[in-house]
DNA sequence: CGTTAGCACTCTCAATGCGGGAGTGCTAAT
DNA sequence: ATTAGCACTCCCGCATTGAGAGTGCTAACG
């Protein structure tokens, strides 16, 4: 509302902010300027926090639920502590040892890593985590095989330059030997090699198993290239709904709503984080206006991946009273290992392609 | 309790507590005399109608929240209730085909057509669904293929003789040329068709290569063999959350601790319908004394598949006051699509490779 | 005998009222 | 600028109340 009046808030209020909701998020409760006095002891009297208090009230960074009850922090507040106050709490070095060396023996396969990784959110946050699988705009293909599996059954599988893997059962007319599928594998693959997706519309001339396959080809890649977002994981909903703010369970349905309804996850990832920089983190407090469905909750999300090659989006929905120095450090560290395992695979690319 | 005892009901009897478990389940409030004299004019006056629910509280089928309100079903009532009074309530023939025409629509794709039970079933009977993909206890090796990805990632593909699939992506110790790769995937393959996952004790003399592949594939068959289900694919929990019983949410989280915690769900599946007949539904009201957590819930679980080859779970989880005639079909007809689906994959085996 | 009308009784639920307590806003003094 | 003091406001828990719904029982009825 005042964002652009901002006014210059002192030093002591500062602290005060900062102190209220630290409180208020570990107790759940109002905070009292007398409450303040005691457990933090500083050298005020409670009437000095009453008149500070009050001023930040007007600044609209806290409010009361009632009159003459403790202040809790207004959306605004939480921002402004978000922004200024708020000081980072990494992990523990034992943790995050604990943490890297899952991640290193998941990194073969990156449904495993990928679910590790909401695991692990949903666990240090308390909260529930959403994590996608990371996509590649690349969209140059590599090599296609295809291998039989039963009858006239055929899994084909695709490749795109940057080793992205895609796959896709098909069942053929008439059964087809398994020597006549490999040549055809081969063939369609020395002709597309390196070409890029836009360049599959001229169809080449081919006998008619291999018509089939290349149009099967030709529309998963592009339904590949298409998607904004790999496969969703999430974990930690109960979490959520043992927050005490969501104790009623009507609050807590229109957030997890959003999680379960794809599509409106998807559009708010892409709102929100779309062409946001890699290994940054975005937090969305209270649905910022445009999402009523979160206006208890808030949400830390990022982007790991490679910028422009490979990406994909990780995040924590919990109540706006959340303990955002810890989570917002969670979820960076967890980015940075995310993208170093997708980088990693990209460099080995790298080194032999060219 | 008085299971042993199962006093005979009159015909009177069935009536009016078929009548009560069904408007019970409607309202979601004690059911009483006089209502159940207008709502659905019995020839009989509400005096009469006291009686008789006084006798079915003695015999443990209905039971009163507090002294002199309706009654609603204990869940030995609810037992009774499916098992000889439910009548099966079929879907309409409209919707029957639309969902036999979308599953045929995503039939090639497992991931797809479990994907899509789950969301059938969550949307029909208004809870939560469990559905997991289907596995094959079959361990007989087909073929084996080796996929260069990136640099030195190889996607590693199985199938089994009754085409399972599986797949791991590897890392190599260093960069090997496709068509050595291709040429020690036919190797393997060779030596170990047909052969079965127990018989992979003997290591063949192959050179290194050959080896590391070897190791990597009897690993991830022996995975397979041993795991209980396949991924899990779950929808609708927002769903229960809304029913009026979990409006607290502390009674809805104990449930959905169970659905979110894999091991639980594991346990929970295996004891329940782990020898059951494919195509029978199996309900487990209000946790049967085994499952706290389930207290006021109600499963209804089935398998689907071939017996003794490949199968898979589905079933929903809800509030105990359940619409089971519906569900129950519900279920039922979802588990014959996808047993269609997998036996039609299997029969397309038979015919070729015997 | 089963069925029914009548009635007293029980218990919930919503509304109301009543301290106690926590915390405020203000004023006046330091 | 800070603080002590104080009146005031409002929540919360608790008990009270009355209406309503539904029961269990008894006695009358066909």
């Amino acid at each position: 509302m005042r964002t652009q009046t901002m006014k210059k808030l002192t030093d002591r209020q500062r602290l005060i902010l900062g102190l209220v909701v630290q409180d208020y998020v570990n107790s759940a409760k109002p905070v009292g300027s007398k409450t303040l006095v005691t457990k933090y002891d500083l050298d005020l009297s409670s009437a000095t926090i009453r008149n500070e208090m009050m001023a930040l009230s007007d600044a609209g960074f806290l409010r009361q639920p009632h009159t003459s009850a403790g202040r809790i922090p207004t959306e605004d507040g939480y921002r402004f502590f978000v922004r200024q106050l708020m000081q980072r709490s990494d992990l523990p070095e034992t943790l995050k040892h604990t943490i890297t060396h899952q991640f290193y023996q998941a990194r073969h396969n990156s449904k495993d890593w990928v679910h590790l990784a909401a695991s692990i959110l949903a666990h240090q946050s308390n909260a529930a985590s959403i994590v996608t699988a990371p996509i590649t705009k690349d969209t140059r293909f590599k090599l296609l095989q295809l291998i039989p599996t039963t009858g006239r059954q055929v899994l084909m599988v695709l490749v795109t330059m940057n080793g992205n893997v895609s796959q896709q059962m098909l069942v053929l007319a008439e059964p087809v030997q398994q020597e006549k599928l490999t040549a055809t594998a081969e063939k369609l693959s020395s002709i597309l090699f390196n070409k890029d997706f836009s360049e599959f519309e001229t169809i080449p001339d081919l006998h008619s198993l291999g018509k089939d396959i290349y149009k099967l080809a030709s529309e998963e890649m592009r339904r590949s290239s298409q998607s904004i977002a790999g496969e969703i994981y999430q974990e930690g909903w109960t979490n959520v709904l043992s927050e005490p703010e969501f104790s009623n369970s009507e609050t807590a349905l229109r957030a997890l709503k959003v999680l379960e309804e794809p599509t409106m996850l998807g559009e708010l990832l892409s709102q929100t984080v779309k062409n946001s920089e890699i290994g940054g983190v975005q937090v969305l407090i209270g649905g910022e206006g445009n999402w009523e469905e979160l206006s208890d909750c808030s949400l830390v999300l990022g982007r790991y991946g490679v910028q422009d090659l490979a990406s994909g989006y990780l995040g924590v929905l919990g109540p706006i009273r959340m303990p955002y120095g810890h989570t917002i450090s969670t979820v960076n560290f967890v980015s940075r290992l995310m993208s170093n395992i997708v980088s990693e695979n990209m460099e080995k690319d790298f080194s032999e392609v060219e």
